[in-house]
RNA sequence: GGGCAAUUAGCUCAGCUGGUGAGAGCGCUGCCCUUACAAGGCAGAGGCCGCAGGUUCGAAUCCUGCAUUGCCCACCA
């Protein structure tokens, strides 16, 4: 104890602790009788790495958690993993082409077993990952999107939607990215602002001389498999064209020119060339005028036979430099413009998008937005912060059927299988599909064995779609589903709300009979420190595994979260994290101090007498409470702002300054009991270094682990305690303030004399103890004749006087004065303004006209001890 | 084209269900290694709260318009 006992903060011992929370089983939750609070995570990527935003989210998720947990509620975080379709299969395609192979060397089979292989090595370590985050997931209850529970719900659902008539199979346009290999949905594209160009093209008009229609397109190589042109019926300009057949440049072929209402006269040539087959727009110009498709551009971004001879086998892009190079020679370019225009890109790789006429499986969106439309409108489910409802039900209204097939191996295989004879003598699309959990023994129409199972798997968002019941057991009817169902609350950030969360709220409805979450936590991403979207490419990314090495997780977490505002992204900056550090060290610090002052002990917080102890109890309960408020409002950052506040300022700079100089030991009680539970409502944010200290100064009766200890109560206070302390602490701020502007040496102690009401002058008596210590002051006297040369200032209810003769600067001290005097006249008068307007005294809440008037006295008062003080130095 | 958000101290951001010397962290200035902490303490400087209107007794806070930035959606051939 006399020895100067380190208490740098250094991290390194959270290992440790959480080894002991995972073996004290602190995380797994089983259903009783308390009220149940569960989060399912966004299941990570098993190729996933954790990055900033895994950070932040798990951290948010981790804080709710441990104060549902803290505050008396059965907990229940379920982790796991996804098995990410298409992004796992690229990586470990990428793998293997290192190897100089590619998954059609291996065959299905093979590939499958290779990527289950990685999986099972690399599909952990984002788990571990999230473990040295702290986060107190039920470890019991790992799920996997591919394992056996989500298998057979993911199946079982397919067959119902299937077997409702919501599930079909179909020849539509859809986005399929050639280096992937697969189709996407709709929503699984991305977009980019690309510099392109403008091609317009002479159309001759079929027998007819020198005439000719200019259509403009930016993919001059899609032209192969135009079907027509269409022009806006209220176009003049094509008034008599319209039905006539025009002459497909190099193709040769005859097109029909149509009206169409979707085409704007105003862009291009007010021509539009019409490509079926590889554009959404057109496919519908196309469907309304009966145009026939042709389908130039195949599954790997090559030129078809249909394209033509001089082209079949070309790369899309070969395909338009040879088609522009034709036109020119044939004199058929008119021109080309530069155009700033969006293209589709894959979302997983960047490649560009094309569209493409496919056949696919599809899902009738329709009805099942229906019940989630309702569910978000009468605000069952309700985001936070609240502006996203507007974009998500915009999206609800507007969904389009989802494409749910993917040409990849890495998935769930559809529950598909096709008898080949009976599809052979039909054409029905549904001839000979046979959907089913196992495949068939023989066709239950033809009896035949000539049956296949579908190659393709199923979007990776189908079981995402399903996890929150998923992770609790569905389809079977497990205690854990009827007790944890629905979640509590859903945390993610926006980029996925289409993607997963409207899923979610859609399945959740329609099969686990109820939403899925009540609440929908909407974070910000985490930027780099100039704001820039952290990306590998850039190479601005933060390793959070660097960062917790290098300043701790606590910091790490305390960083994020402080940060974490509702509808705003983050910054992820060193500063930050030294600041946060910082902070851990300030705790480690007072832990000393708390522990020096002393013992724990039985404390009639309801009986003290020592007016610090009635402040910062009084403080205390104020900060639980707006703590909690902010908790249940998922303001994080509020609760982690509020936590710093009142242990930095209210608890270190003022509270155990204060008992540094405190006589007994009633004191040395409260201060160990504020401080550990002020350590259990900081648990939630900073879970390491609250429980190593807790563990401590934790007394033999008490619970091993912080985890375990209650919410402390928020109802004791003392209501004048706080006006009280803070005229204190204006009369010693005043004082320092003198000192610090003469610069009076902190080893030079003042005389300070107060002239005040006798009730004032029996609280300061009673205050004396740290009032001279904390304003360095030798003695306190009383008295209303200060006498010469001495500094003053004023509070509202009194004036105090230092003696300091040899350094006082007069002209100065008055300058001083006079300047307050302006300030507080300036305040007055607009008070007095204020006050005087029978408007504002009519329609003001009492409280407020009562607050304003109190003002206005402190103003006038402290006014008036300044002017007399202003008179005394002889103004 | 439509929608949403942001704009507050040199920097990064709180505050915004209207109530009156506008807050924090970092940075800056001055004094202090005062036996928890220099990763600290104390005291300061620094803000027409984006611009222009409006509502109101009262606006950083509400409304309208504008500007700048960012994001989302859309059938920009």
């Amino acid at each position: 104890m006399e020895n100067k006992k380190s208490a740098k903060y250094e991290p390194g011992f959270e290992d440790e602790i959480y080894k002991r929370w995972v073996t004290g089983r602190k995380f797994s939750g089983a259903p009783d009788g308390r009220e149940p609070f569960s989060i399912a995570i966004p299941p990570p990527n098993v190729t996933g790495r954790l990055h900033m935003g895994h950070a932040l989210n798990n951290t948010l998720q981790d804080i709710l958690i441990r104060c549902a947990r803290l505050r008396g509620k059965n907990v229940k975080w379920a982790p796991g993993t996804d098995h990410g379709g298409i992004a796992t299969q690229n990586v470990v395609e990428k793998q293997l082409a290192k190897e100089g192979q590619n998954r059609t060397d291996l065959g299905r089979e093979e590939f499958l077993r290779r990527v289950n292989e990685w999986q099972k090595l690399y599909g952990g370590s984002i788990l571990e990952q999230l473990e040295k985050l702290g986060c107190a997931c039920d470890w019991d209850n790992i799920h996997f999107t591919m394992d056996d529970t989500c298998s057979r719900a993911v199946t079982g659902a397919f067959i119902k939607l299937y077997e409702e008539g919501k599930i079909y199979r179909g020849n539509r346009l859809i986005n399929y990215c050639v280096r992937c290999g697969t189709s996407l949905s709709d929503i699984e594209v991305e977009y980019k602002d690309e510099k392109g160009k403008l091609w317009y093209i002479k159309y001759p008009v079929s027998g007819e001389k020198d005439k000719w229609v200019v259509v403009a397109t930016t993919r001059p190589e899609t032209m192969l498999g135009d079907t027509g042109v269409a022009v806006n019926p209220k176009d003049e300009r094509f008034k008599g064209i319209i039905g006539k057949k025009l002459v497909l440049p190099i193709a040769g072929r005859d097109i029909p020119v149509v009206a169409d209402r979707i085409v704007e006269t105003e862009f291009g040539t007010g021509a539009v060339k019409v490509t079926p087959a590889h554009d959404f727009n057109d496919f519908e110009i196309g469907a309304r005028h009966n145009l026939e498709t042709i389908k130039v551009i195949d599954e790997k971004g090559i030129m078809t036979d249909a394209a033509g001879a001089d082209f079949a086998g070309l790369t899309r892009y070969e395909a338009r430099k040879k088609v522009c190079a034709m036109l020119e020679e044939d004199g058929l370019l008119e021109k080309t413009e530069d155009l700033k225009h969006s293209v589709s890109v894959c979302y997983r790789c960047g490649e560009a998008i094309e569209p493409m006429l496919s056949l696919q499986w599809f899902l009738e969106m329709k009805e099942l937005a229906a019940p989630a439309i309702r569910a978000v409108s009468d605000g069952s489910v309700k985001f936070h912060p609240e502006h996203w409802k507007k974009p998500f039900l915009n999206f609800l209204g507007e969904i389009r059927d989802w494409c749910l097939s993917r040409q990849i191996w890495w998935g769930h295989r559809l529950p598909v299988y096709y008898c080949r004879d009976c599809q052979g003598k039909s054409e029905e699309p549904s001839a000979g599909v046979i959907v089913s959990v196992n495949k068939p023994e023989k066709c239950p129409v033809c009896g035949g064995n000539n049956i296949e199972q579908d190659p393709d798997v199923l979007d990776t968002w189908f079981s995402s779609g399903m996890w929150p019941f998923e992770v609790l057991g569905w389809p079977e009817k497990t205690r854990e589903l009827e007790y944890y169902y629905p979640t509590s609350v859903l945390v993610t950030g926006h980029e996925i709300l289409y993607l997963w969360v409207a899923r979610m709220v859609m399945m959740g409805i329609k099969f686990a009979g109820d939403i899925p979450f009540p609440d929908v936590y909407i974070h910000g991403i985490v930027r780099d420190k100039h704001g820039k979207k952290m990306s590998k490419s850039l190479g601005n990314t933060i390793d959070p595994l660097e960062v917790i090495s290098k300043y701790g997780v606590d910091s790490l977490r305390y960083a994020l979260t402080k940060q974490a505002v509702m509808g705003h992204d983050l910054l992820a900056s060193d500063e930050n994290f030294i600041a946060s550090r910082n902070f851990m060290n300030k705790i480690s610090n007072a832990a000393v101090v708390v522990q020096r002052l002393g013992k724990d002990g039985a404390v009639d917080t309801e009986k003290l007498s020592d007016l610090p102890d009635r402040w910062i109890v009084s403080e205390f309960s104020a900060f639980i409470k707006s703590a909690e408020e902010a908790v249940d409002s998922y303001d994080l950052a509020r609760y982690s702002r509020l936590m710093y506040e009142f242990f930095w300022s209210s608890f270190c700079d003022w509270y155990l300054e204060i008992l540094k100089f405190r006589q007994g030991s009633v004191s040395a009680a409260v201060v160990g009991k504020i401080f550990k539970e002020l350590l259990v409502v900081m648990h939630p944010v900073i879970p390491f270094i609250t429980e190593k200290i807790y563990g401590q100064i934790k007394t033999p009766g008490e619970p091993e682990s912080i985890m375990d200890c209650a919410w402390p109560d928020a109802d004791v206070s003392f209501p004048g305690s706080r006006d009280d302390m803070n005229a204190v602490f204006a009369l010693i701020q005043g004082v320092r303030n003198i000192r610090s502007r003469l610069t009076i040496p902190a080893s030079v102690k003042v005389k300070i004399i107060v002239e005040a009401d006798d009730s004032v002058v029996k609280k300061l008596r009673e205050a004396e103890y740290f009032i001279l210590p904390l304003a360095r002051a030798e003695s306190m006297g009383f008295a209303s004749s200060p006498g010469k040369g001495t500094v003053s200032f004023a509070t509202p209810i009194l004036k105090c006087f230092v003696p300091v003769s040899e350094l006082i600067d007069m002209d100065a001290e008055k300058e001083r004065a006079e300047l307050e005097i302006k300030k507080i006249e300036t305040h007055t008068a607009k008070l007095e303004a204020l006050l005087s307007n029978p408007n504002f005294i009519r329609s003001a809440k009492s409280s407020v006209v009562e607050q304003k008037k109190e003002l206005l006295g402190n103003f006038n008062s402290k006014k008036e001890k300044t002017a007399e003080f202003l008179k005394s130095l002889g103004a």
